[in-house]
DNA sequence: GTCACATGCAACCAAACGTTGCAGGAGGAG
DNA sequence: CTCCTCCTGCAACGTTTGGTTGCATGTGAC
């Protein structure tokens, strides 16, 4: 096994691991949008926007749907908690691994003044 | 501003984003390794995976130091530190958005029925 | 009916991830 | 010392992905 953390959607990971996608997100959390309001606030074009919002359709952080002549996009509750406790999860993976190398990092240091000590008796 | 979140370095993002450089500081956080070494505990060439070293090298995740004719790699704790402090600051924004959403239609949700219980007295 | 606006589709460009192939330098066996 | 091995670094190339422009279509408003 490889798994040293948690089980990890790649397919998630790498949908909110774009800037622009992150971005479009947190517009996204203030309150409903379409692609060309959400464009307005992004240094992207519409298109681009677009593409984007169909990336996150299809990984299900966000659900588009007709309205009259626009298509109105909503982030979906559910699977964007699971990407936090994704993010939650690896977050503390590293956060435990670190804490570890800093023990024996100390470790080793406590090892090495005792050592200088029993040195300088000699 | 736009900034809903803290401020997130859009390169330490994107640099933990790509699956293959979290497999590689997975790797790294249990011991130091060369790209050889580690090229062989993954699903991609030696060559593939010194590029992943070169860019979280670039950003400060990781350090390589040339020993005799091989080059090893740490992780670099504080800057991974401050990576990890950036994915839980994400996190727990938008947890916080989605508790507020919840609230709101909660709240919505109440109104309503007890609209629908005056429309009943009508 | 016509005009305006939002969408969707296609072609194209640049950057990033991955591959193969090859040249070079450090260590160990003879 | 020489040869052989192994690890590294560089270059060329293909594919996917984020971004652009341009155009055709459909729906709403007047």
């Amino acid at each position: 096994m490889s798994a040293v953390l948690g089980a990890v959607d790649d397919d998630l990971w790498s949908a909110i691991g774009d800037p622009t996608r992150r971005r479009l997100l947190d517009l996204l959390l203030v309150g409903e949008g379409t692609a060309t309001s959400l464009s307005a606030e992004l240094p992207v074009t519409r298109q681009a926007v677009a593409k984007h919002l169909g990336v996150l359709d299809r990984v299900g952080l966000v659900r588009g749907t007709p309205e009259g002549r626009e298509r109105k996009y909503r982030v979906d509750g559910v699977q964007l908690a699971v990407a936090v406790a994704q993010l939650e999860s690896v977050g503390s993976a590293w956060d435990a691994r670190l804490r570890r190398i800093k023990r024996i990092a100390e470790a080793v240091q406590r090892a090495q003044d005792s050592q200088d000590v029993q040195d300088e008796k000699e």
